[in-house]
Formats: structure tokens, sequence, C-alpha cells
DNA sequence: TATGAATGAGGTTTCATTCAT
DNA sequence: GATGAATGAAACCTCATTCAT
């Protein structure tokens, strides 16, 4: 039981450690030994806990897949208004991604690549961006339409709707990436939500 | 004399052949090899006319770029209105990236990911990713603000919403590779579109 | 833990391989492979020793050069006339230069040819042909300025004298190495003893 | 017959051009683009006058081996005294040596290298160094026998003394090439020279 | 279990040589 | 005859992976 337990935390240690150097040298450049020096550890070690380094990088993705998971399950449960949850989202997802600084995204651009384009059986089932970003979607377009039911938010069609905001962000934060002098990350994250919740709510003063 | 060619043509002809092949398979795992069998040559022939596969990339990103900029050029001389420059803009946008399949898309994120994390010095000057994106911005920018003060369009940051649109476009497309079953590019079209058109659009009947 | 080495005694097989091999075919003509299959290693293992092909004959070099330094010190502290002293050091050398048959000398002729031409940063610092004739001219000087002031030699330029008597063996060697048949090792060795002995030695008969 | 004397002359300017780019970067180093480039033609031309660069390497020995073969023709010839024609020998040597800087040198050192140990068919007939150094090594005998004969020599073995003499100057030359700051040329000449004479020389003295 | 020495497949790159013009 | 574009064999070198300890 405990060996288990050890067994994953160390397995957890060499996702971080290959995390940290992916997003400073990209999946491609980073090498076993890269990681293992990083982790702390010896190269053959790594084979104890990963097959192939595809795998080290499918399950560095869960790992982060897991986190925003968790944080959209404790959203979806939220006691607050859809428009509310809408900038919430938008916050923790800014925040999140620059967690760890520009590496994190860096490390998701691998992901993308790969992701995408790759046939490799180890990663395959893992980043299963698809997936991932269906999931996301979904409970944007939920909180969306549940904002549309609730008169909050403007007719319009949930899912496009959250298309969008998920691409902004995602867009956004590469842009950032690129040239981190132009605008900080409140920078960015006040302008989404002020977009979105502009084009979103429902104008009152038209009411009248 | 020695066989007479049209290097620059023949050059091109490589750049396309090895964005093809990019497209497939991505930057990394395409070698000389596939891009001369691409092109028809022989894997000695590429290097008469790049010196390593990363200056190819570059390269491939100047001609990629290029036809952007010329577009931007023509469309900041049309004659129509702000709305009308950045529907044309959202459209040629998303024409332009789809035209070759989503093979072009992948190529980018090629771009991305080498140009955001590479130091190598044949990449550093051509994948100029962040002069690239500030003329852009600067280009959406400068037609908003127009529409602003023409009175077309609510008042806003316009270098931001510049940024918003052009990251809509890049994520949306992103989620379009991943899953292209779930919408056209028309869809994408229209929606962005749709979504812009509502969100910069003075309200006429709200100014009674 | 990992397999238990003496990774120096390695890195000494491979210099001696590599020096097998560099006699036999000359320096650019070997490959690594060539190397490896000769220390019955495999191709990568040579480059966990060494990092390029030049740092092997830069240390195989440093390797022979040591053998030869060692000699000299051992000669300087011998109890024994100067003329001994040069008797004793002709016959080393030519002794030493063939004990590994003609293959040794053809080494040589490599580190000649690129110690002299290399700009090469791996062997720049280990083929100090330079310094290592410096010393090897400086030694003998010192024999033969004892021999003048002891009486027992001519007066004459120590230096040149010196740097004539490496002359003679490099030289002959190298005739050697062209036509083994033409003389013995006996013979070079005889000979050089013999003239240099005649040249030296301060004749006592015509003080007469 | 003036195209033949026109094809002599340009095969003669592709050896020159050959030389000085080997005397520079050695043999292997040196491209058939480098030698085309110095030769002011283009790449294929010279395959119009050599069929492989190994035979570029070949008649470039022989060019030079004519000078010095023609030198000792004109020297046997000349009336002077053996002692005389020795020096002469030696001066010459010297100064054809280092008539072109210690590129020369550097080229012979690469013709060394490979017409010891190159079994390539071009080079083979051409680099006949042991031919070359027997015809050397016979005519210097041959004046040192006379010499002994005609009582101006002490007795010795002329072909024995004659090998110490080329390999004297030609270990001085190597020497040189790797110091020259140590002795000018001058200083050679003379320094062999002077050894030479003195140890050749039946001392008078003696005879008394 | 942990290690890192050993490996060789596979990639990049060079360049002598060919050959169409 | 002269050229240099095209070629691919062959070299260098990297590094994911294996495996003896």
């Amino acid at each position: 039981m405990a060996r288990q337990v050890d067994k994953e935390k160390k397995k957890e240690e060499i996702i971080l450690a290959a995390l940290k150097v992916f997003a400073e040298k990209g999946f491609y450049k980073t090498t076993i030994a890269d990681i293992s020096k990083e982790a702390g550890i010896g190269k053959g070690t790594v084979y104890e806990y990963f097959r192939t380094k595809e795998e080290i990088l499918g399950k560095g993705f869960e790992f982060l897949a897991q986190g925003l998971n968790s944080f959209m399950d404790e959203l979806e449960n939220k006691e607050i208004s859809p428009l509310g949850k809408i900038q919430c989202l938008i916050e923790n997802t800014f925040t999140e991604f620059t967690k760890f600084g520009d590496g994190l995204l860096k490390v998701i651009m691998d992901f993308w690549a790969e992701g995408v384009k790759s046939n490799h059986p180890d990663i395959l089932g893992s980043i299963d961006l698809k997936n991932f970003y269906q999931r996301y979607r979904e409970m944007i377009a939920k909180i969306i339409q549940e904002g549309i039911e609730e008169g909050e938010f403007r007719s319009c069609d949930a899912v496009m709707e959250a298309s969008i905001l998920i691409a902004s962000m995602d867009g956004l934060t590469l842009q950032w990436i690129m040239d981190p002098e132009l605008f900080t990350i409140e920078d960015l994250t006040n302008s989404t939500i002020s977009h979105f919740t502009t084009y979103l709510r429902k104008h009152k003063e038209t009411e009248k």
C-alpha cells in the first residue's frame, strides 16, 4: 500500500519534471536524460515508470487536464449566476494557464501538435484533446444556456459561443506567449470578461 | 552551360513540398528524405537550396505570411465600411486557413511551437511571429478605430478587440482541426461574423 | 547499479583501437564504425567516451606523447655519460617508434598533418606538436651542452644539433616506412649512433 | 597542336590551384569546389582534365617532383667538387621547399600520408615516393662516394649518409613548419651545411 | 528498485562525380 | 569545351531504449 503511494508520487514527480523541461525545450528537443536529470534520478529509472517518452507526454496531459476538470466540476456546483460562472471561469483559466509561467502553454502547444498529428499509441489514448475540448465546450454551453433561459443572457447559439469563448482564451494566451510585454494577464482577464459580459448580457435598457 | 533552372521557382517548389509533408507528419517527424521525395528530387538537392531543415520551415513561414500580408494590403485599400472590412477579413482568414485543408494549420502549429521556443538561427530571423501578429493586430485595430470614429462601432479598446478577434479565429480553427465534424468552415465564418458584428456595431435602437 | 566499468580503462582501449585503425587506413579514411568494430563495441559507445573523431586523435597523441615524455624524464636522471645518453636516446626512439610496427609512424604523420593544419578545437589543445618538440629539443640540447662542458663533445650549437638529431631520426623513419626493405631498424639505430658519435665526440687523437 | 598546348597549360593551372588549396586546408578538407574556385573555373571543368580528386594530388606530386628531378640532373653535371655539390644541394633543397612558403611542405605531408597509405589506383602510380626517394638517395650517395674516392671525404657508408642528409633536411623543415619563429631558413641551411661539411670532410690535421 | 553503460536505428549533412544544356 | 544543378553513397552523430549489475 505504502509502496503504491510512493510509486504514484514518484511518477508524478517525473511528470512534473518532464513538463518543466518540455516547456523549456519542447517535446522533441527534450531528451530522456534531460527529464531524469531534472527529476534527480537515473535515466533508466524513468523507464520503470513510463514505457516511452510519448507516454510521459500523455500522462503529463492527463495530469494537467485533471486539474481543469476538477475546476469545472467545482464551478458547475457553485451557487452563482451564469454570468458569475463565466467570469469565474475566465479568471481561473488565465490564472491556471499562466500559473507556471508561460511554460505551461508551451507544453500545451506540444500536446496540440502531438495530439493532433501523432498516431503514437501511447498518446492517442491519453491526449484526447477532442474529448477534452468537448467536455469543456459542453460545460460552458450549459452555463450559457442557463443564462439564456434565466433571461440573463441574450439569445444565441450556446455551443458556438462557448467555442468562441474558449477560442478567445486560447488565442489570447498564444499572443501573450509571443509577446508578454504587450498585455498583462490581468489585462487579458479583464478584457475577456468585459467582452463576453457585454456580448452575452441582455441589454436592460433595450427592454424599457 | 549547365542545366538551366529557375532557382527561385525550384526553391518555392521545395517549400511547397515541405509544407505539405510538415502538415501531414509535423516538423520533427518529417525527414529531409520525405521532403525530397515529395518534391520529386534527390536528397542532396534540397541542400542546394537550403542549409538546414529549420531554414526550410523558416522560409515556409515567410511564404505563407507573405500571402496574408498581401491580403491585408489589399483590404486596407478597399472602399468598404469598417464592418464590411471586418467581415471580409474573417471570411478570408478562415478560407485562407483552410484552403489547403487542415494541413496549413498544422504547419502553423509547428511555426508556433518552433517560433516560440527555438533559438535556431535559421528560424529566429524568419519566423517572427511576434512581428507578424503585431502587424495583423494593428491593421485590424485601425479598422475598428475607424469604425468607432465613424460612429459605426461602439466605443471600445480597439487593440484589445483586435486581439480578441484574432484569438477567436486562431482558437476556433484549432478546435476545427481537432474535430472537423463539429462545425463546417462556413459555420465558423458565419458565427464569427455574427458574434463580432453584434459586439462591435452600435445598437441603433438603443440610441432612440 | 549500472554495469560497473573502469571508464578510464575503456577510454584507453578505444584510443588503442583507434590508433591501430588510424595506422592502417589513415585518419580521414577511418570511420567511427571502424574504430568501434576494432574495439569490439557499438558505434554509439565511442561517443560515450569521445565527442568527435578529432578528439580521439588528440587523446591518441597525448597517449603516445606521454610515453616519450616519461622516457625522457628517466633518461635525464640516468647516471651515464652524455654520449651514453645520446646513444640510449637514439636506440629508444627507433625502438619505440617501431614497437607497434610501422603503424605508429603513420599515425604520427596524421598527427603532423592535422596538428599543423587543423583549427579543430578538439585537437588544437591536445596535439601541441610545437610544445612537444620544444621539450624534446631542449632535453637533448641539455645533454649535448653537458657533453661540451665536460669536454666529451666538440664545441657546437647544442640546440641546432639537437634539432638535427631529431630531424634525422624522424626523417630516417619516414624513409623506412616508405621502403622497409631498404634497411632494418638496427641499421638505422647503429648508423645514427655512429654518425652522431663521430660528429659530436671530440677527437682525442687530433689533440695530440 | 595549339589546342594541345592550351590543354596542358590549363591542366597545370588547375594543379597549381589545387596545390595552393591543399597547402591551406589539407587534401581531405579540400573540396573540388575549392579547387575550381581557386582556378577560376567551373566545378565540372575540373573533371575535363582529371578523373578524380586523387589524380589531381598525384599529378601535383609529379609536378613538384619534376622540379627537384631536373635540379638533380643539373647538379650532377656541374663542374664542382663533391663538397660544393653537397652544399649546393642543401641550399637548393631548403630554398625550394620554402619557395612557396610553408604551404608546399604541408602538401608534401599529404603526399606522404596518402602515398604511404593509399591504395587508390590514381595515386599509386603517381605518388611513388619510394622511387622518388630512391633516386634522390642514389644521387647524393654517388656524390658522397665521389668525395670519398677523391679523398675529400672521410670513409663512410655513402648510401646511409645520403639517407641521413635527406632525413635531416626533411625533419628540420618539419620542425620549421611547426615553429617558424625558432629558426630562419638561412639558419637551417647554414647549420646543415656546417654539420655535414664537418662530418664528411676528411680532417686535414689528422693526416699530418 | 535504481542505475547508467551500451547500443544501433535513423536522422542530418557533405561532397565527389555525373550529365543535361 | 565548360558549366553547375542534381544526385546518393557514405559519413557523422544523437538518443530512445535495453539490460547487466
